[in-house]
Formats: structure tokens, C-alpha cells, sequence
DNA sequence: GTTAGCACTCTCAACCTTAGACTGCTAACC
DNA sequence: GGTTAGCAGTCTAAGGTTGAGAGTGCTAAC
């Protein structure tokens, strides 16, 4: 436990080390503190601070940078941070200009959690949890070519090429479409039979068709994540010399390192930061996460996360991804039809 | 214009600089030229080679380093060079096994092209020189709210979710699709009117919509660009100092600027180059750009780049851009329809 | 518990110094 | 004339030195 004025001093070496990046001398906290004490009585909480583990120093006698404990400490004790009103309206307006369409929504999502941290942001897509079945159609390319387009609930669509050994006319393929969406309609991936006697070979084809885009879908889940905001971590200056930026890029570049980000379990709602060294995943131990789901729990959950430094603009990046996760959770609610998101319904707005 | 003997060695200096990033001494080129000549004779002819501009030096006793001059020189006397056949043939064969769906191929060739080149590889979407509506469906979501789903020539699928004051059922959208569907078959933008009498309000509504996609569509013509390979160019010893892949991360996250690296007009077909200053952007001015289009000259054009340091591995960047422009176009032209595409199509197979 | 004061530590930049890598030049050679 | 050996000269890169400045730790007094 740290006594309250222990603790408003390294408060003040963790604020003023996220805004400047150099180490913070007795001096600056003095001031910040309100000269209240001297540098000296300073520096005795500072030795007690770094015998605690909050800080480090870069050699015996520098100023103090936070440790991963520090700012672990620093953390927890902001409380209920919220972007400015103001800024809540600007960016709902925004949501409304736009196109009504979820990828231009996490686009935008992106473009906004970067610029409102200052630091790179994901924004992974909707992973439905089983995706149903809603609607199918079938357009004729060529004689022996059709597109089948692919309607899953909650307005995602998937295209897919089909070749056929004789020739098929749009009539044919209408025929076809209905047959299955009266057959389909609703159903999940595992509740569709693979093999059925009432289909004919090229019904049973487009069949196996439908099952394998259900099922690339539901092991998947997803398309490529949203990223931005990575300009505003090479000008940090942690990262001049671009050796540290390569996990950075890397993440952006195999999508598989995508998960090493998120926390295994990430705990039901809310948002959590996970900092430096608490990460699972080695490559990103220089790197602070904060994350947060959004969209229906139990049914289409994604993921937005801002990547950075572990001297990072926490209290931005809480209050930017709070907001935003409940936004876009609003959005999405609204584009499946549904009236109202759960959880912290009153605390916007 | 240069001897053969002062031409070898201009090569020998761009290929070794190519290779390992340091100023060349006359020994290195001793060397590879084969021993014929003395380092003090190959001294002579650098010096003749520094006065041409063709190269230069860090400081008046160091080892040569091409200028864009030089490299210039050295591009232009590449000659004819291909992929080996065995790359050809892999490279082919994994394209066969994706799915056929035009973004995984272009998602493929951005991924082949980093790796061939060891450089960022951009590649930009079809831009169909003036889209044609081919289908339309309309799925129904809730009482008032439906998706469209507009399938366009060329099978680019596109969807808007559509909103409308009172109920409007499954059966109705059938209707009004199917009228839509007859109506504007093969027609372009342009050709559909902006108002008809024939159409009740609704129909208009859907109408309007068509048209509003079609039209970003002609205008933007594409989605987001592929990119890979960042991290190749941040391996590379002269962007060790991350300030100087700024404009690299910058490119790939601020889409507008993806014009500015594209020559003005690509010069119709095959493989052009353009070395450091050469570039009409100030920003990409210490890069290269190595460059072609794929698709069907006049109908759907896109664009393959490999973007690097101008110590650019040409030979295999401009074999990597050429097989796969040519593999994407046979691929492109297969989705369309067309059996063959125009351009050297006796050089591969 | 707080503070003034001072000795001490460490960094950073500037400045040498030296070894080593290459070239430029000159004079001799073919 | 082109080519070459040899050597002086130029530059870098690394290591060592120095001095100023920043900041602390400690001690003794309050």
C-alpha cells in the first residue's frame, strides 16, 4: 500500500514520462506536486518507490521512469475516464454520415482510435459465433459458370465461383435458389445435412458449396482486421531505430499474430489493459494492449485494441475504446435488428 | 555512350551495391570482372564513371555507389529476364488452388510478389473502366429495412442496406427486383435515367440506390489496396533509422496517396521502372517503384507495384511484376469470360 | 519527518588518436 | 596510348579522454 502522497508522486512521474519520454528528475515532480515539499523529501519517496518495484531508473543516479508495476498502479487508479461530450457527439455524427455498412464502420473505427490515442488501433471483424443461414442466389456467368452469392444473418454476404460440367440456364438457377433457401432458411452450418436423397447432383453441388463457405466462416470468422495509427508509433521515440518497430509491423503483416494480442480470455466486457511484460505472447512484451469487445454478446463478437508503447496515453486510450466499443455495439445491435445493447446502455448518451 | 569495358564494370558496381549495401572498392570489382585488369585500371575507369554521373561516392576516398544514373544504366541493359520455370509453374499451381475469388488472388499476389522482390508489393483492385449492373436481389432483414445486393459485370458483388417508411414483405422485393433485373441488364451508370415514370416511389427509392453504388463505384473504382512486405524493407540497412520508412507506413495507410506513386500514364503495357528522383512525388523521391498493370486493356485495369530502397533487387522484381500481371490478367480474363488475353501470350507457357 | 548542501555518479557531446580501408596520383612499363 | 605498381593522402570507425551538466544519495541540521 502506498501512503497518498507516495502515490500522487508517482501519478505525476507516470504522467509526465507518458507526455515527454525522458526520465522525470525530483525537480519536475516538485513542481507538478505543487511545492508542497522539496526535491529532497522527493527523492526519499522515489528511493522507496523503485525499492517497491513502480520505477526503474536508467542508471543509479537519473531521473525515474515507470516500471510495468508503476504503471499497472497508475491503471487501476484512473477512474471512469470519458472522452469530452463533445468529442462523443462529433464521432456519433460521424457514424451517421457514413455509409450504413459494417466494414465502413470499422473502418472508421480505426481511423478514429488511432488518431484519439496516438498510437496504432485493430479493429478485427465480427466473429458471428455460429453464422445461420439467411438467403441464397445464383447468377449466371457463363454457360457453365454461376456466381453464387451468399446471404448470412446479420447482412453478411459471401460470393463464391461455381463451374458445372454441362450448361445451366438462369432459369435453371432460380429454380435451384429457391429450392434451398426454403430448405436452409435460418439453419446453421451443422443443422445442413451433407448428403440429402431429395437433391439433384447439381442442387447437392451448390449444397456442399453453401456448407463450405458456412464452414470457412464459422472456423474463421472473419475477414482481414482494420489498421491504422501505425505512423503515430514510429514518430514515438522509442522507436527511432526501426529494429522495435518490426513486431509492430509484423502484427499488421501475419494475421495469425493477431490473437497473440488478445488476451486469452478476454473477461466478458469492459476494458482491459495489458502492459508490457503481462503479455502472453513474447513478440509484443515492449508494447502495452488495450482492448475491448464489442457487438452482441453470445452472437457476433469483435474485437478493437490500441497498440503502443507501454508509455502509452492510457487514460485517452480507455476512454476512446470504451466509447467506441459502445458505439459500434449500438451500430451493429441496430443493423441486426436488435433495439438495445445491455450493458452500460445509461452511461452514454 | 561507354565502352563495353567501363560498361561491365558499372554493372559489376550496381550488382555488388545491390547485393551487400556497401560502397564497392575497385578490388570487388577486380574481382568479379575476372582478374583481366588491375584495381588501379578499374580506379581509372570509376573516375570516368564519377565525372559521367553515374555514380558517386560517400566521401572523396570510399568505394562507389550507383546513382539513379547509374542504376538507370543498369535496368536499361537488364534484358528479357524471366522467371525460372520451376517458380512459374509453383506460382501458377498455387493460384489454381485458392478459391476463385478475384480478392484472394490479388491477396496472393501481394504476398508472392514481397517474397519474390524482398520489397513492400502493392497491389490495387480492378478498376473497371465503367461498371455495368448485371443482377439485383433484395433480401429482406425486417419490416423495414432490406439489403441490396447488387451484382455487377465482372462479378463484383456489392451490398447497401436499404431503410424505408412502412413494411414492405419478401414477395414485394421479389417483384420489384425482378422488374429492376429486366430493365437494366448490361446497362452502365450512365445509361440508367435518373427518374422514370414507370416506377413507383419504392422502386425509385431502389433505383436511386443502384445508381448511388454504381456511381462511387465508376468514380473510386476499387477497394483498399493489398499490401505486404513491409517488413522486408525495414530489414533493409538503410532504413535502420525508422524516420525513413515514414513514408512507406504512410503510403500504406493514407490511401490517397497511392496515386502518387503511380506514373502519371503507365505507358499501356508491360513493366516500367522508375528509379528515386525520377519519381514526380516528392515523397517517395528515395525510393522505387516497379511497376505494371493486370487485367483487360480498356475493360478492368489494375495495378502491381513493388516499392523499395532504390538498392532494388531489379532483376527479380521486374520477372516477379511481369509473370504475375500476365497470370493475373489470364486469371481476370478467365473470370470474365474471355478466353485469352491479348498480350504476350506466346512468352509464358 | 523535512530540508539544505555537497559530494558523487553518470551521460552526453566534443575532441583526439589510431588503425585500416580505399583512392588518386605519379612514374615506369608494355 | 593504355596499364600497372607503389605510395602518399583522405576518410571512416572505434576507442579513449575530457569537461560540463544533470540529478541523485547522503549527512547533518532543523
Amino acid at each position: 500500500m502506498l501512503s497518498p502522497r507516495t502515490e500522487t508522486i508517482l501519478k505525476s512521474i507516470v504522467g509526465q514520462y507518458i507526455a515527454r519520454a525522458i526520465p522525470v528528475p525530483s525537480q519536475s515532480i516538485m513542481h507538478d506536486y505543487g511545492l508542497a515539499v522539496s526535491s529532497a523529501t522527493i527523492r526519499n519517496e522515489m528511493a522507496r518507490l523503485e525499492q517497491g518495484g513502480y520505477i526503474t531508473r536508467p542508471h543509479p543516479s537519473a531521473g525515474s521512469i515507470p516500471s510495468d508495476m508503476g504503471y499497472r498502479y497508475y491503471v487501476e487508479s484512473l477512474e471512469d475516464i470519458k472522452l469530452p461530450p463533445a468529442q462523443q457527439r462529433m464521432i456519433s455524427h460521424l457514424f451517421h454520415q457514413v455509409e450504413s455498412r459494417l466494414d465502413e464502420w470499422l473502418s472508421l473505427t480505426a481511423t478514429l482510435l488511432a488518431h484519439l490515442a496516438h498510437n496504432m488501433a485493430v479493429v478485427a471483424t465480427l466473429k458471428t459465433s455460429r453464422c445461420r443461414y439467411k438467403h441464397m442466389e445464383l447468377v449466371s456467368l457463363q454457360e457453365t459458370t454461376a456466381l453464387l452469392v451468399l446471404v448470412l444473418q446479420g447482412a453478411k454476404v459471401r460470393q463464391q465461383l461455381v463451374t458445372f460440367e454441362q450448361e445451366v440456364t438462369q432459369s435453371e438457377l432460380a429454380v435451384i435458389s429457391m429450392k434451398l433457401n426454403t430448405a436452409y432458411s435460418g439453419l446453421a452450418a451443422e443443422q445442413i445435412p451433407d448428403r440429402e436423397e431429395a437433391l439433384s447432383p447439381i442442387e447437392q453441388q451448390f449444397s456442399d458449396c453453401v456448407l463450405s463457405v458456412m464452414r470457412d466462416e464459422d472456423e474463421e470468422g472473419s475477414t482481414e482486421p482494420y489498421f491504422d495509427g501505425l505512423h503515430f508509433v514510429l514518430e514515438q521515440p522509442e522507436f527511432a531505430d526501426s529494429k522495435h518497430v518490426q513486431a509492430l509491423v509484423e502484427l499488421t503483416e501475419r494475421r495469425s499474430l493477431l490473437k497473440s494480442i488478445l488476451p486469452r480470455i478476454l473477461p466478458g466486457q469492459g476494458v482491459k489493459v495489458v502492459i508490457g511484460g503481462e503479455n502472453e505472447s513474447e513478440i509484443i512484451r515492449e508494447y502495452s494492449v488495450v482492448v475491448s469487445r464489442y457487438g452482441l454478446p453470445d452472437e457476433a463478437i469483435g474485437t478493437l485494441a490500441i497498440v503502443g508503447p507501454t508509455r502509452m496515453p492510457y487514460a485517452r486510450a480507455i476512454a476512446a475504446i470504451d466509447y467506441l466499443s459502445w458505439l459500434l455495439s449500438q451500430m451493429v445491435a441496430r443493423l441486426y435488428g436488435r433495439e438495445e445493447a445491455t450493458r452500460h446502455s445509461a452511461e452514454y448518451q
